[in-house]
RNA sequence: GGGCCUAUAGCUCAGUAGGUUAGAGCGCACCCCUGAUAAGGGUGAGGUGGCUGGUUCGACUCCAGCUAGGCCCA
């Protein structure tokens, strides 16, 4: 036979045939894909389609208008979006409003920066204009990249917190709350420049190497104390500082409650000190001899009193605290709760007065006594020498140590107590009903709840103001007679109003006259002029009122939301901050549930950063593979704990891909001449084979339904993966490829394989539509116009599991039948190994078995050769079984004998048949190969 | 330092109310095919289950400590 009439043959089959291409090229062809969702109005179609169903609202926790996306934001925006689609696909209206977070000191810095030395000089209008625009270019650059992504949403309309009517909310929520009586104002220490005269956020403060001086100070002893009864001469607590100029402001003396403490007696007088330091101050305060007379826990020195050292009318308490470390310094530590952050809690715990004896400018005010109007670092030199003249300074040095220091001008920065507005967790209860409303949340994984509880249960009082510009004014008016904060329905409704009308820039453009009502006075005065707060509001809380300015405004939602989906860090940020300004105004979640996802890491579990060089990039990951890869490695990992990513994951990913894509090939490929509708098969004419595999399919269907519900998509990612692999490449298709290219076009048996396929093809595009949007898209072109009623897959609705499919009897024998298979393919390699055959095609195999496996056997020996790809297959009892045939070690009483397939090699479908050549016509040919080419 | 969380083959994931030789797919090695072909099929080798103790007849599974890592606080 010639290569001429080989090559003949090989025409009279069906060959996959497809456009479809193998290679994906997603960088160049998910750009086409974009611009067909946008040419169809896709999200709009989705709406309209979904509208009289029943709501599924998730709603955007809204990421900050600054910089790229990277891959934590990607993933997060990805796995909102399998959501939305999947909710949607399932019966759902699941519109998706994305938000962005436009306020905030990180945007302010970065205008400051671009301005340099003009930011001190333009107004404040001006500021935020700037301020405005950075924050709306950000906003224009992350829709842009969120779309390439794949997500859908209402883009061109999204909420910003910056809107006028965003602005407004914030507004209405602080007067809700300020009317319940939650909210209330408190001096608290912060960290401000008195070079630039202005608070500075954590941010902006950079450590630098300071050199400050090292005073231990002798605070005497006033209240009798029983572990030191009986001695006369004075006693005194030794505390350690480095900072003079805050003992001014001293209020205490905090003591570690479980460290064990020391009174030595040395010339005269008794000193207090930790027992671990007493070694070291005895050393560095030069003392020649002394004697320990008592030794007592911190905690027994609860309350007793101290004089001030530098103002001996004042005294000055003795507290515990846990800080109080006994690595340095004495073991005591001098305690000002306006100059400190620990010094502030441990002042709130003993209700301790906060007196702050330093101005704006760094200089103290007369609370400060003898000091007053001196600079305090010039300060330092005269507290010590006052110190030193009263003899309580036993010892005086310099230490060197990391300070914070500004950010812009680099002078040490220092804590200074102002007023500043909170949010009270206690006053009303409020922690009492957000855990409660906690407790009523579906929290998804379950440790969330235990982790915001937590958190909720113990976090302090929330500071809701901020000394900036960009951001939405506090809405508090003073009366400029009796200085009374002025907050009144009339003054909230006249805010809202100007807001409304104009944004929050108003306010810092107006007096307090234009925006309240005319003939407004002080309710408690009567005065009739006012001055308006400067502070801003934490942009937590501008996001904390999201669900109520766009879930309670807007057409199409509902509120509380059905589910908030962001990263675990949200327990502490967006999750609270929603739930309190909910709680205070609704007493209830705004959420019914909460999903929280891990951080991405590197695929060492290390966080990414610049100097470890671990940074993916999802931008770079689009250009180079597309974003349905980015897509599958979202849905591919378990979210719950951390996320790795790293270029050999990705490679992977990406493998994995490819087959997902070249068995949708395979599919299309052999429905090239398929007319669903026309071409049919009835399911009760179809193999079992066929039957099998769609039972096996009916079942993973409603497997990988329930995960998507369970929001378990690493599930749904493997089980389809998976099935592809096992159920389908290595099997059915495998075994189809005879049917489907050999046999008569138009053939029963071709047709029932068409059949199966094609309903595998719809089945499998919608259902994983939801992770690879793209490419799911791009099949959906390839199934006739005449069954897909809609333009997208997204409009389509998810699969139906059809019950008829269910046949737990058959898919048990066949379970059996494929455990023989399995067997038989180890005694072909057997024969492989030993050059018996290449192709399974080349062997006969004989089976020789007992019982219920020889029963099966028999009921499907007409399908054996077929199912195990091989040119004939035939049944004996087990005990004639030859020596040298391949026993099962898995299947009992189970032997198989490979033999050279008998006959001669079919031209047309390969396989050895003794009927080759019987039909003078073909000589090359089986019978059945002859036949199909006999009728057509 | 505190709270919450994680640690199963090179990778992504299963699993166990504590009980025979810990699973899958990928990757890898080798083989086959060349009519899914920058594809497809087969076989096989990979795990002292982060470490150390404890409870138990028995622990990957329970407890404690430690190590590494993550988020949030301090």
């Amino acid at each position: 036979m010639s290569e001429q009439a080989k090559q003949d043959y090989k025409t009279t089959l069906n060959l996959p045939q497809t456009n479809f291409p193998m290679r994906a090229n997603l960088p160049q062809r998910e750009p086409d894909t974009l611009k067909f969702w946008s040419d169809i109005g896709l999200y709009a179609a989705i709406r309209e389609r979904s509208k009289d169903k029943q709501k599924f609202i998730l709603h955007d926790g809204p990421p900050y208008a600054n910089g790229n996306i990277h891959a934590g934001t990607a993933m997060n925006k990805i796995l909102k979006d399998i959501i939305v689609k999947f909710k949607t696909m399932s019966g759902f209206d699941s519109p998706y409003i994305p938000g962005w977070d436009c306020h905030g000191q990180p945007i302010e810095h970065n205008v400051e920066r671009q301005l340099g030395d003009k930011a001190k000089s333009i107004s404040q209008v001006e500021f935020r204009k700037l301020s405005h625009d950075f924050a709306m270019h950000f906003v224009g650059v992350q829709r842009e990249q969120f779309m390439r992504l794949g997500v859908s949403g209402d883009w061109f309309n999204p909420y910003l917190t910056l809107d006028h009517e965003y602005e407004a909310t914030n507004v209405k929520i602080f007067g809700e709350l300020y009317k319940r009586g939650l909210i209330y104002k408190r001096r608290k220490p912060i960290h401000w420049c008195i070079e630039d005269q202005t608070a500075l956020a954590e941010a902006e403060i950079e450590y630098r190497e300071e050199t400050s001086p090292s005073i231990y100070v002798k605070f005497p002893l006033k209240s009798e104390f029983g572990a030191l009864k009986g001695f006369s001469e004075p006693k005194y607590i030794l505390i350690w500082t480095t900072t003079p100029w805050t003992l001014p402001a001293n209020v205490a003396v905090a003591v570690h409650p479980g460290a064990t403490y020391a009174a030595i007696k040395t010339d005269g007088e008794i000193l207090i000190v930790a027992e671990a330091r007493v070694t070291d101050v005895v050393g560095e305060v030069g003392i020649a001899g002394y004697e320990v007379l008592a030794g007592f826990k911190g905690a027994e020195m609860e309350f007793l009193k101290c004089e001030h050292p530098l103002f001996p009318e004042k005294e000055s308490l003795v507290v515990l605290a846990d800080y109080v470390g006994l690595d340095t310094g004495t073991g005591a530590v001098h305690t000002a709760p306006g100059h400190g952050q620990e010094d502030y809690v441990t002042g709130l715990k003993y209700d301790l007065p906060a007196p702050m004896p330093v101005d704006a400018t760094g200089h103290f005010t007369k609370e400060a006594g003898q000091f007053a109007g001196m600079y305090i670092l010039n300060a330092n030199k005269a507290i010590i020498e006052f110190l030193k003249d009263r003899n309580l300074l036993p010892y005086a040095s310099e230490v060197t140590h990391a300070y914070p220091c500004c950010w812009r001008c680099k002078n040490p920065v220092i804590f200074r107590a102002t007023e500043q507005w909170f949010i009270s967790m206690d006053i009303d209860n409020l922690r009492g009903e957000a855990l409660n409303s906690i407790s009523k949340v579906r929290w998804i994984p379950d440790w969330s709840i235990r982790r915001i509880t937590g958190m909720v249960e113990t976090r302090p009082d929330w500071c809701i103001s901020r000394q900036r510009s960009w951001g939405v004014p506090i809405p508090v008016f003073y009366c400029s007679d009796c200085s009374e904060d002025v907050v009144t329905d009339e003054t909230i409704n006249a805010v809202i109003d100007l807001f409304m009308a104009e944004g929050a820039d108003a306010w810092f453009a107006k007096s307090a006259e234009e925006i309240l009502p005319e003939g407004f006075t002080c309710p408690k005065c009567g005065g009739g002029s006012f001055t308006k707060e400067t502070d801003i509001l934490d942009v937590w809380f501008e996001s904390g009122v999201s669900s109520e300015a766009v879930l309670k405004t807007r057409d199409g939602l509902s509120w509380p939301a059905d589910l908030y989906a962001e990263g675990s860090d949200q327990h502490r940020g967006w999750f609270q901050s929603s739930l309190m300004t909910s709680v205070g105004v609704y007493h209830m979640a705004p959420y019914r549930s909460v999903l929280t996802h891990g951080f991405v890491v590197d695929s060492e579990g290390r966080k990414m950063s610049k100097s470890l060089g671990n940074v993916v990039n999802p931008l770079d990951v689009i250009a180079k593979s597309g974003a349905d890869i980015l897509r599958l490695w979202v849905a591919s990992s378990d979210y719950s704990v951390d996320v790795a990513i790293s270029p050999d994951i990705l490679k992977h990913i990406g493998d994995a891909y490819r087959r997902i894509r070249n068995t949708f090939r395979f599919l299309i490929g052999n429905l090239y001449d398929f007319k669903p509708g026309v071409d049919d098969i009835a399911y009760d004419q179809l193999s079992e084979l066929d039957k099998w595999v769609l039972h096996e399919t009916t079942g993973l269907l409603k497997n990988v339904t329930a995960s998507y519900e369970d929001y378990r998509f690493h599930a749904v990612y493997h089980a389809i993966y998976n099935f592809f692999t096992n159920e389908l490449s290595s099997l059915y298709l495998d075994i189809l490829k005879d049917r489907l290219y050999a046999s008569a076009a138009n053939s029963v048996e071709r047709r029932a394989a068409q059949t199966v396929l094609f309903e595998m093809l719809v089945t499998f595009t919608r259902m994983l539509a939801p992770i690879l949007a793209f490419t799911c898209e791009e099949l959906w072109l390839y199934i006739p116009e005449e069954v897909k009623k809609e333009t997208s897959v997204h409009l389509s609705d998810w699969p139906v599991p059809n019950e008829k499919y269910i046949n737990p009897e058959l898919a048990l024998n066949w379970g059996k039948i494929l455990k023989v298979r399995g067997e038989v393919s180890r005694a072909l390699e057997e024969a492989r190994n030993a050059k018996m055959i290449g192709n399974s095609l080349e062997a006969k195999v004989e089976l020789y078995a007992d019982g219920t496996t020889q029963e099966l056997l028999n009921k499907y020996q007409g399908m054996l050769a077929q199912l195990l790809i091989v040119s004939s297959a035939s049944i004996y009892p087990f005990f004639e079984a030859p020596g040298d045939a391949f026993k099962s070690d898995l299947i009992p009483s189970l032997a198989v004998k490979v033999l050279p397939a008998p006959g001669a090699k079919c031209e047309r479908c390969w396989r050895y048949e003794e009927t080759v050549g019987g039909i003078s016509e073909y000589p090359g040919l089986c019978a059945r190969c002859a036949a199909v080419l006999v009728r057509a």
